[in-house]
DNA sequence: GTGTGTGAAATTCTTCACAGCG
DNA sequence: CGCTGTGAAGAATTTCACACAC
């Protein structure tokens, strides 16, 4: 007699990196899904973002959802499953920091409005740039960022400030209840507790990345 | 008798998340030498940019460059020492492809002149633009992209298009020379070639990574 | 004592390989 | 067959631990 005892698979903690691709899958699958295809093999998913199969189905693994042997995944049920696990079905409320040219050019990205992520709010310490803005967007002085994040409920933030100012924003920003922090001022931030995660941008650091790489390939 | 036979170290190819943590080191660095500092240990080190001091150790042990026990290591000796490993001595000639709000951004973003980085060319696919654009990097129409590159000796771009362009835009880039791409448009571009490396950036993806990664640690 | 250099251990992540399903 | 699911192998990185230098 066979015990059907099925094993629990890969149920461990998500490793980063299958995050990270996991947020890129489902980028793809909502492009995916408004042509034609209902369903992928993990092959194709794998080209489209760089990984190879075996990679990907791993990453979906952790997901606990299964495709179909011989078919691939259907796209929209994997996309919901992403979402799903992720929570990014809920609505989720953001705000920049530093409304020079860069700050404002994110706080018009209109992409970011569509998915889930609203925008609604922006600080400046400049009392006249808060005046000459033209946005649908509130903007507060920077001083009254904890206050602001915590009644609005915000969750994510951007900061675009200049280095020196940073650190403070920062603080405030956490002080206000903000999980999640892209930084694109050039000073590495550091999350204070596990709770908060921060995300290091600079256009510099990145130009050097890349800079650095193809000499490094040309010894 | 001792024989001093000097087992050469780690030499091997150097790990991207090395290079990376380096780059980051660099631009430390360039702070600290700034500030009476002329000496940093790789405790100091690792706190700064968020890494163990094992990690900093290891790291610099690639470069080939010894420290001195019990003080540290000489910062401006170190930073000499990667800019000479990765060529950051050497001036990069640099171009932005999408002259919308975030490309005029990053083209006035006059950090990156600074810092070996020169954005030489502007590129845009409407007439219109290039000639209301206030600046003084000339800017050019996308079709003539590839003979700009080439001209100019352009080895870095950033493209800041919408993503329809993105693809064709990145094929003319590499066409004319390019080694390193930032691409800050939603469509994932790969390298055609192990000469060329491209970053891609998407900003609703880092948001969703973040909010990804709260999500999940609040279960 | 403080701090580096570095093999070795531990960990994390990726790739392989192959059983099993449609 | 083609394609998924997954343990096991393998590779890449990080962390440890401790000898040695200042």
């Amino acid at each position: 007699m066979k015990i059907s005892l099925k094993k629990s698979p890969d149920r461990g903690p998500i490793p980063k990196p299958t995050i990270s691709r996991l947020c890129k899958i489902y980028r793809m699958l909502e492009d995916i899904e408004k042509d034609d295809q209902d369903t992928i093999s993990s092959k194709e998913i794998g080209k489209r973002i760089g990984a190879g199969s075996h990679t990907i189905r791993k990453d979906i693994g952790y997901l606990g959802e299964k495709g179909t042997s011989g078919a691939g995944y259907n796209v929209s049920k994997l996309r919901a499953q992403i979402a799903e696990r992720f929570g990014f079905d809920i609505e989720k409320r953001a705000c920049i920091v530093g409304l020079g040219r860069l700050g404002t050019a994110i706080m018009n990205y209109e992409k970011i409005l569509n998915q889930n992520f609203r925008i609604v709010a922006g600080f400046d310490s400049s009392i006249n740039k808060l005046e000459t803005i033209r946005t649908d967007i509130p903007v507060y002085p920077t001083y009254e960022i904890s206050d602001v994040v915590k009644r609005e409920n915000i969750k994510l933030a951007v900061i675009t400030t200049p280095v020196d100012a940073a650190e403070k924003v920062c603080r405030h920003l956490i002080d206000g209840g903000v999980q999640g922090i892209i930084n694109f001022s050039p000073k590495i931030l550091h999350p204070p507790s596990d709770m908060v995660h921060i995300n290091n941008i600079d256009l510099v650091d990145e130009f050097r990345f890349l800079s650095a790489q193809y000499t490094l390939d040309q010894k």
